[in-house]
DNA sequence: TTCTATTTGATAGTTAGTATCAATTAGTCG
DNA sequence: CGACTAATTGATACTAACTATCAAATAGAA
């Protein structure tokens, strides 16, 4: 599902790794292309796992390369590992599914508008802001779909 | 700073443990009152620390239990353990500041109105939100001002 | 006071991630 | 192309942050 705007496929993350004066490495090309092949969001961990051939570290430190060049998101997860997603749009937030953990994306300027007056309220200055929506996405929706009583 | 609202002391979290059904012991006690006596915000290891007399198992176990409870709000801090805090208002935001850690707490009905506009923008079914707002804190701030070019 | 289910905490284990460093490799230069 | 060197890798060992286990201790009821 989806796929059709997944075939985008020049400014990878490999590329990325490059302009950061990075080599192009077999290591990295797995890992970038894993990422860019693979679920939308994904741990560490899981990288690894499907990474035999590349060592841990390399994994790690990929992944923290790709952060600090802000084509990766790390998101916090409370119980576990944070996850990762590729950043597509500049500035943006999640929304997590809490049943499958389902990752997207979304922009929308009102979100921005209210820093604006949130500023007033708050004691310091704001130097960032991040936000997270908890939902049921659509296909866990309809596997549940069974059950239409709201009790 | 802003010590005055924090004599409050009867719907203390050791109640909180009780009103689950569980007992009131010593090392509960402990873990509860040094939370309640704190700083606004601690991460687990930190209260370990200060309670060398409680085995760090009951620390994370009373920790888990009042986040249950909804009277702990935890929260996920990028690089490094959770941070725990007293949820003081029924559901509210966080301001960490990135130099010094400091949490605090609050409320603007703005954005739980944002959050009825983002419903139609969203694919699956909104279950909850989470809001964190990065700030330099007046202390820091403060204590930065001798720097006055911004180069 | 007695009794028992709850609780504790020392210990060991797990998970997630980082540091080390010798061996390998990418990219450059002649 | 071949040599060179700095970047990179990855096995290993380590650390931090927690969780599981379970015998001993204890709270609260009877």
């Amino acid at each position: 599902m989806t796929t059709e705007s997944q075939v985008r496929q020049e400014p990878s993350l490999l590329t990325t790794l490059e302009d950061l004066g990075l080599r192009k490495t077999s290591a990295r090309y797995a890992v970038t292309s894993r990422i860019e092949n693979g679920s939308n969001a994904f741990t560490a961990e899981e990288l690894c796992r499907q990474l035999p051939e590349v060592g841990r570290a390399t994994v790690y430190r990929t992944i923290r390369h790709l952060v600090d060049a802000g084509a990766l998101c790390k998101l916090p997860i409370l119980d576990g590992a944070p996850m990762y997603s590729i950043a597509r749009v500049e500035h943006h937030h999640h929304t997590i599914c809490s049943k499958c953990g389902a990752v997207g994306e979304f922009r929308h300027s009102t979100v921005e508008r209210v820093m604006r007056s949130l500023a007033k309220e708050i004691d310091g200055q704001i130097t960032g802001h991040k936000m997270e929506i908890f939902i049921t996405c659509n296909s866990c929706l309809a596997s549940e779909s069974d059950s239409s009583s709201d009790a």
